[in-house]
DNA sequence: ATAGGGTTAG
């Protein structure tokens, strides 16, 4: 016994406390090694390990021989356990014991299948190594080690050496395989592995039938993963589970929603696997009751919220927005680890409440856990969102003092940070520091970019990356695109569009609705909607985003034509008809075409109250100039419990602009700051100003310019310009041109302003001086508005929608010149 | 055999 390594010390203890079991009275004189062996192994079996080697210590106390079998019982128990430490222990008494059990062929490979299976990989390789003879369990030990500790490649060249030997892998081999392919995303080896699965009859063992179908879900061959899940004769849970996964990972999120209720018709049970599985899929389509369903699937079939089921929840929870529940799941989990914490902090930060995130981590620090990248990450983007470059550079050098300085994921969002606070130049500073940048790194500062029209610098980049071998790919393509397009670029977008084709990437959504969006904002309404007919012909869907951007294109267009046309393919295909992102800009395009009626039925047609879709409805009033139907409908939000905004109080003005109801304004504005509580913003200053002055009251609205908190801008200035030529206050209005073409000589609007104001006068010489002065500037009047010459060598400028102010005036005097124009175009 | 968190585009 003294000779007894020192590390099985501890187990000679029990021997003393081990209390004698009636087995051990009954034979308390000749205990043969036969009952030993029995003791043990039912000892192993029942996981009292410990107990099973103080008898082995017992036996060679009474100097009984201890044979191959009882090791192999034990280790079998230790591999039950997962428990290396004993493990170890026995094994070093076999060595000690001498090579008749060392070089035992049963316990060598027990021990190989022992350290495998405690994913000890060196210690199960060294063994293997040494191993004469390998069969089937040693092998598929070994493959199944490789496999977990992520030696994927090595897990199939065992595969292959064990065919070339002729060691025919089983069941329990072939599902660590398809696992390793899967990883590997080798869908053609495992396609192979299929064939021998079939050819050697293991496909009807539902273990390798999941891992087959968990296999192509994981390669993303989902039709062929259902057919392998179709053709399973008895499915167990794991094998839905495994198609379901299969879908989430592949974006399929509905199909596997569909799973969930398929699975249950046929009576089998959800687990933690399958619901958790469904809250990702849930939120990742945003779908609120989908989730809420999967939920409540958990709590009736009594699911334990354990850590992972918990922070699928909580995952759900946070990325539908209801951070109520989140924080209730949050409060009702008991483990909770750095993933729970940063789920909960990131839902803070997408709500906007960035003061709960921070507390949210200072508590974090106080329960002893460190933040990770995933924390830093998530207060980077909050100090983007917030604009706060105060919290931005703490979180910087929180992550240069812990090291965190060279993730790539935090290098991008402080890219984004920095860009986000206004800081392009400290955005590149950090995307230099990085030695190897990732193509999301590129694409980032791409898109910052992109974000303000800088198309030089974004195309520079596109060249420097391809030199630096990162291939773009359809968000980087995107992005330039987007780049040219901020910059009116239009013919350089297109030109980009067509060269990303022939680069072999095929556009996706976001190309198309890039291009469409770009086309709409700059003047290009028409071609947007051909681009919608194109991207359909490339059999991509529309989404809802992109069918807001069409019905913008039909709202500058004024065509109700077009708008139609899109109405019906929202009807035609349902999945849109719940959107409220579209009803509301149905709302806005009927209103913006001119038929209110069709607007006001699209707006009564909706059941659920939204503010959004009020304010688009109390907006299409405004057009109208329908003061009374716009402020009734902002009683009646009003009364439904909504409170109205500042984005509605802007349209209740500016249905007074368009009404020319002065009294009614100010009572509106007076009501909005003293019983709404609501700040005016610039924007409500600026429409009061119009009102104001063109009514004539120029001098009220200078004062209630000077009056205002904010620094006057070139809209305001241009209403006094306008306003100015109906008092015939010649003189004022000189000096207000003159000051807006000082600060302002790049905003065209300013020319066109101006020009008007003096069209309105009469006064041509300086008219046509202006416009002189705009030519010069190379300046472009803005889309959807044309010159109309009226006489030699005067223009005068024209909207071509209802949405430009000075119209009434512009056309009356057309009216008067109309005999000019005539002898003109002649 | 199956399950959880952060970064880029409209």
């Amino acid at each position: 016994m003294a000779s007894l390594p020192f590390n099985t010390m501890p187990i000679i203890l029990p021997l003393t406390a081990t209390k004698p079991s009636k087995h051990h009275d009954a034979q308390a004189h000749s205990p043969s090694s036969a009952s030993y062996f029995h003791r043990v192994s039912s000892l192993s079996k029942s996981g009292e390990i410990r107990e099973a080697l103080s008898l082995l210590t017992e036996m060679d106390f009474r100097k009984l021989r201890i044979g191959p079998e009882i090791y192999g019982e034990i280790l079998q128990g230790c591999v039950y356990e997962r428990d290396l430490c004993t493990g170890k222990q026995i094994h070093a008494r076999i060595l000690k014991n001498g090579d008749f059990y060392a070089k035992n062929e049963y316990i060598e490979t027990k021990l190989v299948i022992f350290y495998a299976k405690c994913d000890a990989f060196e210690a199960s390789e060294v063994l293997f190594s040494k191993l004469r003879v390998r069969n089937v369990y040693s092998w598929a030990a070994i493959i199944g080690v490789k496999c977990r500790i992520g030696l994927c490649e090595e897990a199939l060249m065992g595969f292959v050496e064990m065919l070339q030997n002729e060691i025919f892998p089983d069941n329990f081999v072939v599902p660590n395989v398809c696992k390793a392919c899967g990883a590997l995303q080798w869908s053609r080896f495992g396609r192979g592995v299929h064939g021998y699965v079939v050819k050697s009859g293991l496909h009807d063992c539902v273990f390798v039938a999941s891992s087959l179908a968990d296999m192509y879900g994981k390669c993303g061959v989902l039709d062929d993963a259902r057919k392998v899940f179709d053709e399973i004769p008895e499915r167990n849970v794991v094998a839905w589970n495994a198609l379901m996964v299969g879908y989430v990972q592949n974006g399929m999120n509905e199909e596997a929603i569909r799973l969930l209720s398929d699975m249950r018709k046929e009576g089998i049970e959800p687990t933690r696997v399958t619901v958790s599985t469904c809250l990702s899929a849930s939120a990742n389509m945003d779908g609120i009751e989908e989730g809420k369903q999967s939920h409540a699937i958990a709590i009736v079939n009594g699911l334990e919220l354990d850590n992972i089921l918990g922070t699928s929840n909580l995952n759900f929870y946070c990325k539908v927005g209801l951070i109520e529940y989140a924080e209730m799941i949050f409060d009702r989990m008991i483990e909770k680890d750095v993933v729970t914490w940063n789920l909960l902090i990131s839902g803070y930060v997408q709500q906007g409440l960035v003061e709960d995130a921070i507390h949210m981590c200072q508590l974090m620090r106080l329960e002893n856990l460190k933040y990770d990248c995933v924390t830093l990450s998530t207060l980077m983007s909050a100090a983007a969102r917030t604009q706060n470059l105060k919290l931005g550079k703490e979180v910087q050098c929180y992550c240069i003092r812990h090291s965190f300085a060279s993730d790539i994921v935090l290098a991008s969002t402080a890219v984004d940070m920095y860009a986000n606070c206004g800081s392009i130049i400290d955005a590149k500073k950090v995307f230099d520091s990085v030695l190897a940048k990732d193509l999301i790194l590129w694409n980032t500062l791409l898109s910052v970019y992109a974000e303000s029209g800088l198309s030089g610098e974004a195309f520079r980049l596109f060249y420097e990356m391809q030199l630096e071998s990162v291939p773009p790919n359809a968000i980087t393509w995107n992005l330039i695109i987007l780049s040219f397009l901020r910059n009116g670029q239009v013919n350089e977008a297109k030109e980009i569009f067509s060269q990303m084709q022939s680069s072999g990437i095929f556009p996706n959504l976001v190309s198309w609705t890039t291009m469409m969006n770009g086309l709409v904002q700059n003047g290009c309404s028409e071609e947007a909607i051909l681009f919608l007919r194109k991207m359909q012909e490339s059999g991509l869907r529309p989404n809802a985003f992109s069918i807001t951007v069409a019905l913008s294109a039909c709202s500058n267009l004024a065509s109700l034509h077009f708008g139609r046309s899109v109405h019906g393919y929202i009807i035609r295909n349902q999945q849109h008809s719940s959107s409220v992102l579209i009803e509301t800009s149905l709302v806005d395009m009927y209103a913006k075409c001119g038929d209110i009626n069709k607007a006001e039925m699209v707006f009564r047609s909706k059941l659920c109250s939204d503010l959004p879709l009020y304010n688009a409805m109390i907006s299409a009033y405004a057009l109208n100039g329908n003061v009374k139907e716009a402020i009734a409908l902002c009683r009646r939000l009003e009364d439904t419990g909504i409170k109205p905004d500042n984005i509605t109080f802007t349209s209740l003005l500016s249905a007074c602009n368009h009404a020319g109801d002065v009294s009614q304004a100010v009572e509106i504005f007076t009501d909005m700051v003293s019983k709404h509580g609501i700040k005016p913003c610039l924007e409500h200053y600026g429409l009061m100003v119009d009102i104001l002055a063109s009514a004539g009251e120029t001098d009220k609205a200078l004062r209630l310019i000077e009056e205002m908190p904010y620094k006057s801008d070139a809209r305001m200035i241009q209403s006094l310009v306008a306003s100015c030529n109906m008092k015939h206050k010649t003189e004022l209005m000189d000096f207000l041109s003159r000051h807006l073409l000082e600060t302002e000589p790049e905003n065209s609007g300013n020319y066109v302003t101006i020009s008007n104001a003096y069209a309105v006068e009469g006064s041509w010489d300086e008219v046509v001086k202006t416009r002189e002065m705009m030519k010069a500037k190379r300046l472009k009047k803005s889309p959807g508005c044309s010159w109309i010459r009226i006489k030699g060598g005067v223009h005068v400028f024209v909207a071509n929608d209802k949405t430009h102010l000075r119209n009434k005036e512009i056309r009356s005097i057309l009216a008067l010149l109309a005999y000019d124009m005539q002898t003109d175009s002649k």
